[in-house]
DNA sequence: GTCGTTGCTGGTAGCGCTGTCAACGATCCT
DNA sequence: AGGATCGTTGACAGCGCTACCAGCAACGAC
């Protein structure tokens, strides 16, 4: 043979050729693009590959072929249920794919996001996933440079810089608002942690919605820089009670300060919905289970991380979409929380939770 | 100069090195090794790095040292709460270091775990984090043949692989019961889901606690193999109801489950926790908000991950802990779910969450 | 003065794989 | 039939970096 086997014993490419009886390159073809081969040799080569247990070394493989197989994602936090489903959507799409994930935590700073995405662009990753649309203008101006597919993703707006998956956020608050209009509501109150851009975004939409009615006032709305939390959620409200007593709806950015406002009614025995209407966002599991079982605004979130990583892959496969701009809409779930104060709607003492009445809203972005 | 630039464009090593008036392999050394230069050169390298924007292929580099700066996890479940707080503590621990962390999902299937195991392997992690002590005989001899550093993560047990860091489960789930019975419960439910091998290990610690009082029967204990959930919970003890009508207490597998069982008890209008105790594992931090304020065992999750990262680089770089396996214990928070039924310990209907009462146990491994 | 010894530096030779291009036979068209 | 085209294969030459070893100066011990 030309060459002995490396000292660690593992098995290269030229190991699978030779049995295979092959040259190294048609081997290596064999991995890249099987269709190329002749069904003799890649059966053989195939057979080869299974018998001597052969894993390609991805170092050299992305030495000589210049780039990688990584799909680089940054994401701002790893705490965060709403990103834990989109992760395990861009996860599943990758199996079974030959991209593997590298993920990291921008821990919601967009200069954090920048340094990371110096770092991701030198190792030429095969596309990349960053969230959201309010990357610095260094930043932009890199993904802009790169000379790879990436999708933006949780939300859309105006001027992708490539592909984008998401929902209006403005949109879908307004539609909760909407709901609660509709429901009899007037004091809309606003609850919010954390406030990043789409959280901003989705008070934008309920300031535009209350002034649109006329019932907008500043001191409706409760916001911190802190992040979310059950109890953070209850501590919002109280603080929000005592600016307006005569409040009868909230609005939350998200479902644990929901859960947390609910828990504070009852400990205040403020009647939900008599008294305070409930409205959460995201719907995660518990909202449905809660009581009474809680109104939230449905966002998409797995098959949004999902279908970011599909539509990337094929991109990165040459195979660009129809529509690079997609947007997953989002749903308000009426629910016992938010349903109006005359109705006899108690909550259900006994039995499952109520069937959810769904107003679907493909949110139009601007 | 020797070799003209890339086509790319791409600043290489040896640009750095020219630059500086050193030799390629000179400059090599600042990266990995800067005390061995001279300061002139060690100076002039730096700041020919940073002047030209160097940053290192890190494919090349793995090539050419046969290693890579990559630290495999193994985790599995991307849903679950509970890991979403290890990992956030990998990642934490990893920032900052050379090394990058690369996740993967095996689903609570050994056999995907073996499969993800071979490739990580055969990439030649730098360090490997995997969960639990359950792997396939097959699995455990890969990682007593790697050559890098293991951690197991989320229990302790006999025989580690190499280090370990978590705590007992059994412990815990027997300190949950021990606390149920010192509050006069005595028909002790289980509910548990999912039923993976820490899971049952904690059922196993209720089946000895309760076997130990002679209060053990086979109905009062509900599974199921279903992912878990809120609504699961409230199901799951719905069938135990129905088993046992005279039930005192539930010990929840974990904490969705037991909001769930606290749903369903406010459903059916049963005083919790005059007629019920609930008891939850791993305190998210909604169990201190709820209403009664809902008693778990704390595990130290986050801390889990990052210590289990920071063990991990330091036993690549060489420097070995004096203690592999590490006990992190728990604690049994008491909270308003689980107080003794006689004294007036109702939910408090205003103010803020009980003081927790603590119950500190380091978990003794067997 | 000779002989290590230490500290720093450079040359050589790949790491395992793939891009490029050329070569080959088989097939098709005029 | 002759040339063009296609599908399949292989030779060659690196990708950017580092392991290994040799070289060289400075230094101290005898």
């Amino acid at each position: 043979m030309g060459r002995k086997r490396t000292k660690s014993g593992k098995i290269r490419l030229a190991e699978v050729a030779e049995l295979a009886g092959v040259s190294p390159i048609t081997a290596s073809r064999f991995f890249r693009n099987p269709e190329a081969l002749s069904v003799a040799k890649r059966t053989r080569v195939e057979s080869a590959a299974k018998e001597l247990g052969y894993v390609p070394n991805l170092a050299a493989r992305a030495l000589a072929s210049q780039r990688t197989e990584v799909i680089g994602v940054l994401i701002p936090s790893l705490t965060n249920n709403v990103f834990s489903d989109v992760l395990r959507g861009i996860y599943d799409a990758s199996e079974g794919s030959r991209y593997s994930i590298q993920l990291s935590n921008t821990r919601y700073s967009i200069l954090q996001e920048e340094k990371l995405l110096r770092l991701f662009l030198a190792q030429k990753p095969a596309g990349l996933i960053v969230t959201g649309i309010d990357q610095t203008a260094e930043s932009r101006a890199m993904l802009e440079a790169a000379d790879c597919p990436i999708v933006q993703i949780m939300e859309v707006g105006p001027n992708p810089v490539d592909m984008m998956i998401g929902f209006s956020h403005y949109d879908a608050a307004r539609a909760a608002i909407a709901h609660l209009f509709a429901q009899g509501r007037r004091k809309v109150g606003f609850v919010g942690a954390r406030m990043d851009p789409r959280v901003q975004r989705r008070l934008d939409g309920y300031v535009s919605a209350m002034k649109d009615a006329g019932l907008f006032e500043q001191r409706l709305v409760v916001t911190t820089a802190t992040p979310t939390s059950v109890t953070l959620g209850g501590a919002l409200f109280t603080d929000l009670l005592a600016r307006e007593p005569d409040l009868d709806a909230v609005f939350c950015a998200n479902d644990d300060l929901a859960l947390g406002v609910l828990f504070e009614c009852r400990r205040r025995e403020i009647g939900v919905p008599e008294q305070i209407a409930i409205v959460g966002f995201n719907d995660l599991e518990f909202m449905a289970s809660a009581v009474p079982t809680l109104t939230s605004v449905r966002t998409n979130r797995y098959e949004m991380g999902k279908t970011a990583a599909t539509m990337l892959i094929e991109a990165i496969e040459g195979r660009r979409p129809e529509h690079p701009v997609l947007d997953l809409g989002f749903k308000v779930i009426e629910r016992q929380s938010s349903s109006s104060r005359l109705s006899d709607n108690r909550p259900a003492l006994s039995g499952g939770a109520a069937p959810n009445k769904m107003v679907a809203l493909p949110s139009s972005h601007d």
